[in-house]
DNA sequence: CTATACTTGAGTGGAATACTCGGGTTTGGG
DNA sequence: CCCAAACCCGAGTATTCCACTCAAGTATAG
């Protein structure tokens, strides 16, 4: 799992779906609308989503997404390994890189932080996201058109 | 902070520093040797570790580096900001995609991930890295030469 | 039958990573 | 005193990949 801006938009829109989703599907240009995320962008990004089957879309006019189980059974892990591509061997992963059957000297150290990472992703779900912005709702708005944002991760 | 393999490598071929720095300054042909990353690269690393002043080096034949100071004091936090560009900036940190004086949905979320990740990072000495290679000192060995490992961050 | 909305796949620009290369400067030993 | 071992450094480069766009669909409500 990596953490670059494609994750951290498609948590912003599961979000957006999950507070506007009362009233029947949303259509992605109200997302694109809210969030300021290009269309097509999340065009691309929410034909992952539904493969992996964290929401379900309704076709023609009406249509839209909304989330396929409730808020609270769907972490932000789930978002993100659905809409950043596998590529998780941790780097030398147990055979490439490595010599023979031996692990590489920091092989540990990574693979404990995936873990920790992990665990706290998986820890929040779209439900936790969902309160905190009941209890201060402020912007909904993030940048986005010709800006690019490359940081993949800043730690 | 980033998480690439240029800070793996950073982190591996200091723990190789602290393995071997026991007689004298530590080659950069031997790290190369021993832990197969290119000698040209670990230069460039190097420069930017002593810059940091995490290693010193000692010019001439018979030269290389040591450490600047004791494995207990050096945090594999301290090695990859070392090595990785600064370019922290918390994705909309503040100010910059963000509206006004208003967050992002995700803002905390991301801002919580990082602190968290920089805790453990922060948390792990050099020399405890040590320890565990001379509990079980298995191989020492990583790939390197043409191969190109694009993996920025697996979570 | 048409407008709305999802669906898909290909394509693109720019930036960054992961290096290499070719020259330096310092300095110990013969 | 000079050579070679080592560090030093800046520029260059190939590849990759992210972040997005574009174009052409398919389904369906009204």
């Amino acid at each position: 799992m990596r953490l670059t801006t494609k994750g951290r938009f498609a948590v912003t829109a599961m979000l957006d779906l999950a507070l506007h989703g009362s009233g029947g599907p949303v259509t992605l240009a109200g997302i694109s609308g809210r969030q300021k995320i290009s269309l097509s962008y999340l065009e691309q990004l929410f034909g992952k989503l539904r493969r992996r089957e964290l929401v379900e879309s309704v076709r023609g006019p009406g249509g839209g997404y909304h989330l396929a189980r409730d808020a609270s059974q769907v972490s932000v892990a789930d978002i993100i390994r659905a809409v950043e591509e596998p590529l998780d061997s941790t780097q030398c992963g147990g055979r490439e890189n490595c010599h023979d059957s031996h692990r590489c000297m920091t092989h540990d150290l990574w693979e404990e932080l995936n873990t920790k990472v992990h665990g706290f992703l998986e820890g929040v779900k779209l439900s936790h996201l969902v309160e905190k912005q009941h209890t201060k709702p402020v912007s909904v708005v993030r940048g986005h058109g010709k800006a690019r944002d490359p940081h993949p991760v800043s730690i």
